[in-house]
DNA sequence: CCTCCTTATGGAACCGTTTGCTTTACACAG
DNA sequence: CTGTGTAAAGCAAACGGTTCCATAAGGAGG
């Protein structure tokens, strides 16, 4: 049925290992043999098989990532969407291919990460975003799988990490707003067990002590990467009796939130309260008003995980003192949202 | 180092045999020998070597799909990402894994395509959109590889196929802007070689014609699925001499296009210029204003494609007189860039 | 002319499963 | 006691490659 190493041997007049050989390109091939065999694989149409390749070589040419099921109650799609074209493309240039799958909570990551990795279907994990004590990091540092974590660890200090300086974003964030006039500036987090809401809440801290403001408890808000949150916290600060003029919140999609509740009660950003958030979605510049955002180059983020990955997988030499985080620059985008200073009461 | 089904069998004094056969439940294996046989797997922690199975099994539980690279150059990510979330979960549901790779070009796509199929690494393939004279549908039909299409052939007739109704779609979305009164209705289309386009396209003729409307050519402006077409077409539209009170966009982001411009010019939506788009991507009801679109079922469009496509491969009765083409209801969501009566001229 | 390298190739074992064909061990009928 | 049927398990040959080891041919050096 389909042509295998062996009918190319036959036909060539030679032995299969060295059809093997030339495909492989080894040195002690003579030219000759190696156009020969070359022009018959061509024409009989041979493809070799990878599973069989896999099988002896251990080795699968492709990495997996786990897509948390209900996207859409974490992060913005958008965000993923970014993310994976990024490490697709890296991927497919350094001639590997992308396995998703997908689970709806960590139990059932845990057991997709370790069904792909121990059935040896694949040679290492992307793992999209970093929460508190992840077993899944766990299974992979204890079974010495290749991974790398888009984030960062808080229990473990060696792993390969892409990351973005999310405590200097938050920071250069509030620091804008700051630096606008306001002077009270509340926040919306996001979950806490997700590490970079944390980073970003320390940030805002950092910022605000720097310049000697007043935190209220009340100013920071938890919710999700959601419209939903925005528009709930939105809520919540109106009707403070000494509400704030500025937000910082945890994603785009949340300003998306607090603007649509804004416009619903007639009130005028950046007039009535300024909003910078986080990650530019391509939307942020199309709402109105646009919404000022720190770029943290999500595309970059995966293209750079996967480089990493792949890297760490083709030499495995990760006990040199070789830097093993990798951070990726982030950027202030100011745009109407946050273009207004506020007037002393 | 890792546990193989003889580790097991040596353990169990049984021989690898009767062990596979356990983890396939074979009928004629003793219920105490399987006991015996699954605790043991248990406590050594064995997990099949997929490779070596897939390699005797010819089959691999996996299926792929293929990224246009410059995704954003072509349709919203948004519309992938809903497509690959609803992939992703039913393939995972039927116990398949999805494999993501990309082209940028067709000839890169067929690359990707043969390599995986011919090369046994996947099982199948879904094709995320459908264009003209495809060559990846020749090869696929050609070879005999189970495969469905999102959308659907031009040439083709017994093609595994999920799609809207688009020609209806389109004759629904014009007709509604017919039913508030608009008379002079634009259509921005998408790339002509995409069939999608042209069932729209179709569909707004047909209502413009049953309506007894004239059609003129300048009122029928070609794109990509982005917002810079809405800006163009804009533009175009807003210099006619006798311009359009109405226009149908072939998708959201073209509208959002649309929108910035008319709002740098200081028109309003929908009094100067009402619209209606496609695809009902989470943000069309974020923008100023919010607006009209055809919802397709994304999710759904990409849940039945796999559950389709994992049918057929596993088995491939494709003979029979069955259905093969599957269509996913639409319907319209009207908003407020659609809600006025246009004043007669 | 014989030995020793070097270079190009062949042979065969192995990677971890599946599966068709046997074999073993009973139980039971004739 | 021999023959037959059946349930349970083992043997060994694939599946399509890779790779270690052996081998043959052809110099080169002594």
């Amino acid at each position: 049925m389909t042509v295998t190493i062996k009918d190319v041997a036959k036909k060539a007049g030679v032995s299969p290992s060295t059809v093997s050989r030339v495909l492989s390109g080894h040195p002690r091939i003579s030219l000759e043999t190696s156009r020969k065999v070359k022009a018959i694989m061509e024409d009989m149409g041979y493809t070799p098989n990878m599973m069989a390749k896999s099988l002896v070589s251990k080795t699968t040419n492709s990495i997996c990532i786990i897509l948390p099921k209900p996207a859409e109650e974490l992060f913005s799609n958008l965000f993923f969407m970014e993310l994976i074209r990024g490490i697709v493309t890296q991927a497919s240039r350094s001639g590997y291919d992308v396995l998703i799958s997908s689970g709806a909570n960590e139990k059932e990551e845990l057991e997709a990460v370790s069904r792909l990795l121990k059935g040896r279907r694949v040679d290492g994990v992307i793992l999209l975003y970093s929460r508190k004590d992840d077993a899944v990091i766990d299974f992979l540092q204890g079974g010495g799988y290749p991974f790398v974590l888009i984030g960062r660890s808080d229990r473990y200090e060696n792993i390969l990490s892409v990351d973005n300086d999310n405590v200097m974003a938050a920071y250069d964030a509030t620091n804008h707003l700051i630096s606008m006039g306001h002077e009270r500036i509340g926040f919306v987090s996001g979950p806490p067990n997700l590490i970079v809401s944390r980073d970003r809440l320390e940030g805002y801290r950092k910022a605000m002590e720097n310049s000697g403001l007043t935190m209220r408890p009340e100013w920071i808000v938890e919710g999700e990467f959601l419209q939903d949150s925005g528009y709930r916290a939105m809520s919540f600060f109106m009707n403070l009796p000494n509400r704030p003029t500025a937000l910082v919140a945890v994603d785009d999609m949340v300003s998306f939130g607090v603007l649509r509740g804004l416009n619903e009660l007639k009130y005028k950003v950046p007039d009535d309260l300024a909003i910078v958030s986080f990650n530019n979605i391509p939307l942020s510049e199309l709402s109105s008003p646009p919404i000022s955002s720190i770029d943290i180059g999500i595309y970059h983020l995966g293209y750079t995980a996967s480089q990493v990955l792949i890297q760490g997988i083709q030499k495995p030499n990760n006990d040199a003192g070789y830097t093993n985080r990798f951070v990726i620059p982030h950027r202030l985008i100011v745009r109407e949202s946050s273009m207004h200073t506020p007037s002393k009461p």
